[in-house]
DNA sequence: TCCATCGAGTTGATGTATCAACTTCAGAGT
DNA sequence: ACTCTGAAGTTGATACATCAACTCGATGGA
């Protein structure tokens, strides 16, 4: 409802903080595909699960906790099970851990130096503290609005 | 070089942007897909070849414009000429024109206001102008040195 | 007790993105 | 005139994301 149309300064803010969003996340895939072959996705739940008690987490809280849905996490555990990263160990009757493997962790671990360069490089280092803090924050109100109102269930 | 980890602060900004950027994306692409079947890069396309002359570009312009590389257009307008959307012509001895369909142009008009009211209702709306404004700078900030020190040919 | 439903997980199909290898033609330099 | 190089485009392989449909066991009324 409200009003249609954006204005000028609204598309032109739009269009600009889009593409921005989409080069950043290709650029950020790219280095750590060349750098430690691992994809972005990999990389979210490598960090997730060696940050969790024993390396080892549930699976619909890794897709919580990552902002997924289930099935994008079923095939993401499946291909990082093929390639050794993490095993899948039943937990209760029903129930599935993921688990970061040794290889897993190792992958991780060499990994982050060029991400968090990356990172720097592209973002936290071109901006002052401030930029930095306003932007996190700006993020925030979009980021928590957008998880306040899910698509699917919404009474 | 120049310094390694990333303090607290600056892994939350990271994080939070970096999971906030990847939500609105799909956000965008869902309410596109399913309010008009369009993808946001069928939008990306369709919105370029509506504005340019003719309704007509150059698929290397198109790719520039949209920041893609050639393969991930030709892709693209294979798909979306085999639903109608667009057509491809020769252009010159080598060189090839993407051409907007009078179907291609129905189905974006008829996409844009749902889309519109998705980009207000998670972005434009939540924001106070001067937020808009200083978000949209930063993104600015980042988009351009993005741009300016490409991956492939850096000297 | 029965059956209805729901949450967690699984599966397959389809669309999308990325990479590397290849074609082809134009213009530059010799 | 001849080759070299590079730009624009094409192709196929592979990985990733999304959706709909399904399984299976738990929970909870009736």
């Amino acid at each position: 409802m409200v009003q249609q149309r954006l204005t000028e300064r609204e598309l032109r803010a739009w269009r600009t903080s889009f593409q921005m969003l989409e080069l950043l996340r290709t650029r950020v895939e790219q280095q750590l595909q060349a750098g430690s072959g691992l994809s972005s996705a990999d990389y979210t739940v490598l960090a997730l699960l060696s940050e969790a008690p024993d390396g080892r987490m549930r699976a619909y809280e890794l897709g919580q906790a990552a902002g997924w849905e289930k099935s994008r996490m079923h095939h993401q555990l499946t291909r990082m099970g093929k390639r050794g990263l993490v095993t899948r160990e039943q937990c209760g009757s029903r129930g599935v851990d993921a688990v970061i493997t040794a290889e897993g962790l190792a992958t991780l671990k060499a990994a982050v130096p060029g991400h968090v360069q990356e990172v720097r490089k592209l973002f936290v280092d071109l901006l002052t503290a401030e930029e930095l803090d306003q932007f996190a924050r700006i993020a925030g109100t979009i980021l928590d609005n957008l998880q306040a109102n899910q698509p699917a269930g919404s009474p």
